[in-house]
DNA sequence: CATTTATATAACAATCTGGTTATATAACTT
DNA sequence: AAGTTATATAACCAGATTGTTATATAAATG
C-alpha cells in the first residue's frame, strides 16, 4: 500500500487534492477538469483514498469525493523538525540583506 | 528530472535527509547507517542533489553531503493552504471531546 | 424492461524506479 | 609507481507506476 508521501508524488494527484480543497467533487467533474481518462482518475482517487487523503460518499450512482485534510498532518509532522532549520537560514539571509542595505546608505553619505 | 515531492516519496531518501539533519555526512557513513549498497546510496544522493535537497562539498577523495533545508520550503508552501483546514478540524474535535467530558461530569451529578 | 449514465475494475503496454554487480576515476598510502 | 580507498557511473533486471481501452456494475431514465 502507498504511503502518503508516495501518494503526493504524482502531480495529477496533487491537482486533485487542490481541486478538492475548494469543495467536494464528483468523479466526472474531476475528469472534465483534468486531462486524464475517467479510469485514470478513478485509479488516482483509489490511491488517495487508500492513503487516507480523501473520503467518498455515495449519492445514487454518483460518488462525492471529499478532502480529508487531517491526513496531511503526517507530512507536516515529518517537516516539523526541519522547519526551524530553513527559517533560521532565511532569517540570516534577511539580516545579510539588511546589512548590505545599511552599508549602501552609509556609502551614499560619505 | 525528479521534483521534490518525488524525491521525498522514497523512504530511504527521507532517512538520508533525517540523518543529514543532525550533521553533514560522508557517503560511506550513510552506507554504514542504511542498508543499501554504496552505489545505491550514491544514486539516492544524486536524486536529492538534483532536487536541491542536499549539497556536496569535496574534501580530497571524500564527499560531504549537507542538508539544504530551504528546499523544503516548497513542500511547506504547498501544504500551507491546507493547514487551516486540518487545524480547524482538530479544533472541532477538541471541542467535541471537551463537550463529552462536560456531559459526563453532569451525568455523574444527577 | 431497455437504454443510458456514472463509476469501478481488469487487462495490457510503456515507462520509471530502485536495487544490484561490475567498472571507472581520482585521491590517498606505502 | 603500485596498491588501496572513496565515490560515481554504467549496465542490467525485477517489479512498480501510470496511462489506455474494454468491460462490469449499479442506478437513473424513457
Amino acid at each position: 500500500m502507498m504511503t502518503i508521501f508516495e501518494a503526493l508524488a504524482d502531480p495529477t494527484r496533487r491537482r486533485i487534492l487542490d481541486l478538492l480543497r475548494e469543495q467536494p467533487r464528483l468523479v466526472g467533474e474531476l475528469v472534465d477538469l483534468l486531462e486524464t481518462s475517467q479510469p485514470g482518475i478513478s485509479k488516482h482517487l483509489r490511491v488517495l483514498r487508500d492513503a487516507g487523503l480523501v473520503s467518498v460518499r455515495k449519492d445514487g450512482q454518483r460518488r462525492w469525493y471529499e478532502l480529508r485534510p487531517e491526513a496531511l498532518a503526517e507530512v507536516d509532522g515529518w517537516l516539523q523538525p526541519y522547519r526551524h532549520l530553513w527559517e533560521a537560514r532565511f532569517d540570516r539571509l534577511e539580516n545579510l540583506l539588511d546589512q548590505l542595505q545599511e552599508e549602501e546608505k552609509n556609502d551614499g553619505q560619505t
